[in-house]
DNA sequence: GCTAATCTCTGTATCGATACAGACTGGATC
DNA sequence: GATCCAGTCTGTATCGATACAGAGATTAGC
């Protein structure tokens, strides 16, 4: 067994309170005392004070959580959120606190015992599907958190961290459409929870449930509609998941379909990639000329050439971590948009002449 | 201020250990009871009962902490920190484990505090630096921990995942020894504590204190031993850190010597790349056909071209948290070595003729 | 020489839960 | 009818520290 604070009291002959000033305050103890008490500790093996039961009586932790609403092994794989975590991790760096990555089990009611559990002084929810859930809890344990997808139902002090994702969108669906594409895809991760891969007919974008989804659909819409192309002649594809795989299982046999699109619109790089991938399967002769858009600017993309809208990732997580760990008195400052840009590569081009 | 369990207790009328019960322990009450506290403690606001107390009591804590000997930002730079990582979340995912990433601040003495700090159950450790203080810090603290350097002073009951870094590095050299190359630049990551980028003069390969470094490096060596070049005649380059950056300062000007090397042999694939890019920054002229070799396979080597030593980087992150998590009851089970395999793509060729 | 201020250190209450031994009920067993 | 048992629930001790008010001792000021 562990020596405890109690005994290192004992050894040295004075009271609990004074080993832990030992520690915590050098200051309220004589240079002298401290020397002998940490002494005494060293020999004991006393490890130094609880973390816990430090926690436990400062009513803090010292930790932060962030939340993937996804399995947290997708974090690791997704480009993005690799950067978000770093911008997380720099921010927490800085701050001298932890971060406590929470995997979710896949039952609802495991996971939110998962987040109820979760010994931290507040979250960053990287929104990846739906997260109400996941916010109803935290805001039950009356923890501060920072959210990246945009929520009417945002309570005044409930911060977040994003971009205009639906004027994002439509600043890459508009120099698609610019270039002359009007039979188009739009294919991203989500769409409807659980749906298959590959087409889908929404009456309209409203449906869409994920709010980041939904921006970015509505922005590509948008663009479209002002070019005289609606909704439903724009074909939707929907990707159970962001990954390259699920993309190119999205895409399978599209461009083999009477008139097909000849552009495809992702709601990620990660999607984009895989659609490339697909292309790319195709013999050499037999590769239709399809312009290709992503989203985000992960590194990857330049690599691809990938036409694409960048978001400040590493900032979008630094940014999040910094509304949580120092709370602006501005709530007004606690909804930070962040810039976009529109990054044209190679893999768009002029529509072929039909 | 939020209800504690107390407070339901009250509510409902029956003792603080019922409640707890009713959510750790639903087998010692009846169903009816557990319903009425839980309806109770929704109508009061109970958030469940405090991580933290919890923990207090039970004696642990329900995450395990990784430990990066370097900055923890830097982690999330390096892809093959990054596939470790995913490694140990899926592990943690399966186990219904959380993951502490303890980030290091650059004074010792709050490093220290940080590792004393944490309230974990365990350490991942992933060895970048010089990390036995770390190590001390957490046997003094009792806690068990997984390692992927190989240490001579690893107790019976110390847990260690990694590969045969000299075994693997020499079947690398012995590629490029193979194909004449005798004139070779050797490049790794901190080489000697703070030394800056560049060359660095060393009279034998022991005197590289981290065990890692010094694996891969010996390996090299031995490997060119074996064909008539000592370690006198290879040229020894240090990068202050493992970036692409570092790598590309350290060979500056290498190139522009007279007799300049044929070969680099990098100690990571992110050196390797960095020693590309150097090379393809200049002229296309005067790219002396050099052959460059990395370490670990990441994702990015195999679009580069890079001829590597691959090792298997999320099982060695998943292999460390499942030693943690699960510790095997064999102690030798304790000590998993991983196989590792050469992968020979174009970035070397034999040694030009002279 | 007396009050005030400062510096150290102590003692008690508290943070919010869980473990464990035991008390009580009601039915089954022989 | 006594015994045993399983199923429920309670009470107390405990996990390991920190906060805060206050007690002595010392020094300072006038």
């Amino acid at each position: 067994m562990k020596p405890t604070l109690q005994a290192v009291a004992d050894a040295v002959g004075v009271s609990r309170s004074t080993v832990s000033n030992a520690y915590s305050r050098p200051d309220q103890l004589s240079a002298a005392l401290r020397e002998r008490i940490l002494d005494a500790a060293r020999q004991l093996g006393y490890p130094g004070p609880n973390p816990t039961a430090r926690s436990l009586r400062r009513g803090f932790v010292g930790s932060i959580g962030v939340l993937f609403t996804s399995q947290l092994s997708y974090a690791f794989t997704d480009p993005f959120a690799v950067r978000f975590l770093a911008g997380v991790g720099a921010a927490t760096e800085r701050h001298g606190t932890s971060m406590l990555l929470v995997p979710l089990p896949p039952a609802q009611t495991d996971a939110r015992r998962a987040v109820e559990n979760a010994a931290v002084d507040g979250f960053c929810v990287y929104c990846v599907a739906d997260e109400e859930w996941a916010l109803d809890v935290i805001r039950q344990r009356g923890l501060p958190f920072v959210s990246t997808a945009p929520r009417d139902d945002a309570g005044p002090d409930e911060r977040f961290v994003g971009i205009d994702e639906r004027a994002a969108a439509h600043s890459v669906a508009a120099h698609v459409a610019g270039l002359g594409h009007r039979r188009v895809a739009l294919l991203a991760d989500s769409v409807l929870l659980d749906a298959p891969a590959g087409p889908l007919t929404l009456s309209g974008v409203d449906q869409v449930p994920h709010p980041t989804t939904h921006g970015r659909l509505a922005g590509f819409a948008d663009a479209f509609a002002e070019v005289g192309v609606d909704w439903a002649e724009l074909t939707l594809l929907n990707a159970p998941g962001n990954s390259r795989q699920a993309a190119a299982a999205a895409v399978a046999g599209l461009f083999d379909r009477p008139a097909p699109p000849t552009a495809v619109l992702a709601g990620s790089d990660v999607l984009a990639l895989g659609v490339l991938d697909a292309l790319a399967e195709r013999p050499a002769g037999d590769r239709p000329p399809v312009s290709v858009t992503g989203f985000d600017d992960v590194p990857e993309a330049a690599a691809a050439g990938l036409t694409t809208v960048r978001q400040p990732a590493e900032e979008k997580g630094r940014i999040a971590a910094e509304l949580l760990l120092d709370p602006p008195a501005d709530p007004a400052a606690g909804h930070v948009l962040l810039p976009t840009a529109l990054v044209v590569r190679a893999s768009t081009g002029p529509a072929p002449r039909s």
